[in-house]
DNA sequence: TTTGGAATGCGAATCAATTGCATGTGCACA
DNA sequence: TGTGCACATGCAATTGATTCGCATTCCAAA
């Protein structure tokens, strides 16, 4: 069993692949999905496998260092840094663009939750779906049903 | 090209099939996935193929007859009649239970989304993780971390 | 340095979901 | 009450995402 060594902090052992990963995560500007991770991870290590691309996502999920996302109906997960604010995510059914925003009203949610339900939340998976601003003026179809 | 007819409401054509698999999930008493629904329909239908239901699920879907929910890390997603009243859901991570719950302040957050980021709300896909009454008291690991 | 245990690369395997195609069937219209 | 045909079905093959087995390589603690 290996014990924890502050040099690399969490990542550890540090291999060339693991630093490559997250140091693309971390430069990444929006979410990744394991694919465009491995793409753009691949332009500087050619030899680097898909499988571990996988390996590491999991390792840096255990490792609280990444957030995994599950958007809308699309099959593959992303991924992106965490940060030290939780935050949520808009994505626009037309032009697929994600927003980000926060609101302390989900803070009220949970707290309302573990008050009325008795049920400990680790986790809040939220996301909306529905039109951006620049895709909502443009013509719609005739039913508005749910 | 086929034109409504009002007898069999939206279910049109109303193969055996299709009827099947909706008295299945309306007599569900949980959220199936396409699975477990097609081994009950095989119950009543032994020849059902597992890509009718599938089909017939998408179709369902697309007449707001039921709704699709994607529960926390599992991979396929899971189904239920629509219901008048929109709810959702948490999910324990010990025991695996699903309760549904529901919260003005759902609302609010959509009114406020709204105003705040001009953004159109059509779907509100929303989980919550944790765990319930029951295993909530039970010994939990050391680190509290996330 | 040495060395054990963990990480990697590769291909094969899984698992959920979709699709092509030949066949069967519900139902609008006659 | 029949008929035609658009659409649904069954089956098998396919896709797409993710995981796994295994031989090999590589960290990092001592
Ligand atoms: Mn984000
Ligand atoms: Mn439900
Ligand atoms: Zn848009
Ligand atoms: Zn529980």
């Amino acid at each position: 069993m290996r014990i924890n060594c502050m040099c690399t902090a969490n990542i550890q052992p540090a291999t060339s692949q693991r630093k490559l990963l997250l140091s693309v995560i971390r430069e990444a500007k929006g979410h990744l999905d394991a694919k465009e991770l491995y793409r753009r991870a691949s332009k500087r290590n050619a030899s680097i496998s898909l499988a571990t691309v996988y390996r590491n996502l999991r390792f840096f999920k255990e490792q609280a260092l990444i957030d995994e996302r599950h958007f809308g109906h699309t099959r593959s997960c992303c991924y992106e840094m965490k940060r030290s604010e939780e935050h949520y995510h808009l994505v626009c059914r037309d032009c697929g663009h994600v927003i980000e925003f926060e609101s302390p009203l989900i803070h009220k949610l949970v707290a309302e939750i573990r008050r009325k339900n008795n049920f400990d939340v680790t986790r809040v998976e939220l996301c909306l779906e529905g039109y951006c601003h620049d895709c909502k003026k443009e013509e719609k179809p005739l039913s508005k049903v749910t």
